[in-house]
DNA sequence: GGGAACAAAAAGTCTGACTTATTTGCCACA
DNA sequence: TGTGGCAAATAAGTCAGACTTTTTGTTCCC
């Protein structure tokens, strides 16, 4: 998910961002910029950039005569792509997974609903495409196929909305995807089921059916909580 | 909504950040550092600092021997509130709006449905509270004391959620309907049936009935769906 | 005890010199 | 004619140092 550590900055960022939303300065911390450019040797124009950065991000507040002073999370530009991917990186990726599985739960059905109404004939077959490929891989262990393709669908769905703040999710979507083939334990094949859904709804987005598609996204969706034991009984 | 310019390197960005925005230079440009600093009249440190900024806005990309590029809208982080400020002051203002309220009407219903599983005591006395405020400022005119009872409602109903993405829509939320208050033209008074929405939203959260007060924020959001003509007849 | 003057601390700003990566274009050579 | 590499130009990147401004905390006087 997007840009490595370009330049010294970038580099500085690397290794005090993850570790402001670790946690590892509490609310309130203060930090001094020049004692920051010492530490990770820089000059303290790199460090003013990177505080900056930090700033527009709200993970930190600059003040004269004060200092560096970190933000409660509670103000955290928590949709900033690379709070994100720190964020996943670091301590509490289960919250985080938690939190953006819920918001997925939220977003996709509607987003569903839209492309079944705006989706082109290129975005149709694509998603058609993206079925079949991940009924392709869905038995005898192909999980790394079967994870690009259920991506790939999910972001077509997402772009098919026509609604630029759904289409900006991909990301965040491919990254929780991935996060649950890689990190979380997945030792079986993907529950038929799911698959099964996959292609239904790719079938309600061609035919222009938004509720049915909505439907089915929901269903989706609402496994992808219980897989996360989200979801009362 | 969030803070104003400050220092030298926030001013340039209120008057840079909005023009990029507004695509008032085309995805491409070639902007280069020595030559804005000159012409806001600034360091080039601090210009250099803007320009981080904007970068981690995904606004735009700065490279060696090249310059500054404006990136293409598709890849501006457009949650980032700031991002979300200058589009909405500025000439794509009602695609903006459009965008927010699909947004809404996604993410609101299932945050109200979490709120009705979560949500203290407190908060649910402070939707009832706000619910009252709306039905006495509903009739005569009083639109001001209408949208900020209006306004608190839904910010409460996001924080109850107990979901930290959804809490921290809440100043989109309330951007959007101080916009319609406002830009858009109200002139009668609010519709009674949101109105009681409103009241019924309210009642099943405090009742904890999650489908229903799923469902009746549903209705509100296709309410303001149809204000802005989306949702196909 | 309260208020005003003062001192210290840290961010903020500017400048100028230097470094480095990348592109462009030239020229030689096949 | 085309292609390879080499060299120059260019703009961002980096650094160091001096200076300014704002804010905070203290002290001293009324």
């Amino acid at each position: 998910m997007s840009t490595p550590g370009r330049g010294l900055h970038g580099h500085v960022l690397e290794s005090l961002g993850p570790a402001i939303t670790a946690g590892e300065y509490p609310p309130g911390s203060v930090l001094r910029t020049d004692e920051l450019a010492q530490r990770f040797d820089v000059s303290r124009s790199v460090m003013r950039e990177a505080v900056r950065v930090l700033e527009s991000m709200h993970l930190v507040e600059s003040r004269r005569r004060v200092g560096v002073t970190v933000r409660p999370k509670s103000e955290w530009n928590v949709y900033d792509p690379q709070v994100i991917r720190w964020r996943l990186a670091g301590a509490d990726r289960p919250q985080q997974l938690r939190s953006l599985t819920v918001l997925r739960s939220a977003i996709e059905p509607v987003a569903a609903g839209l492309a079944a109404k705006h989706a082109t004939a290129d975005q149709c077959a694509e998603l058609t495409e993206c079925a079949l490929g991940m009924v392709a891989n869905s038995r005898g262990h192909q999980l790394e196929g079967y994870l690009v393709h259920d991506v790939t669908f999910h972001r077509v769905i997402l772009n098919a909305s026509g609604n630029e703040m759904f289409a900006r999710l991909g990301d965040v979507v491919a990254e929780v995807l991935a996060g649950r083939t890689h990190h979380e334990v997945m030792f079986e094949d993907p529950d038929p089921a799911a698959v099964t859904l996959h292609v239904q709804v790719a079938e309600a987005v061609r035919a222009g059916d938004a509720v049915r598609a909505e439907h089915l996204t929901r269903e989706i969706t609402v496994g992808a909580l219980q897989e996360l034991d989200i979801l009362a009984p």
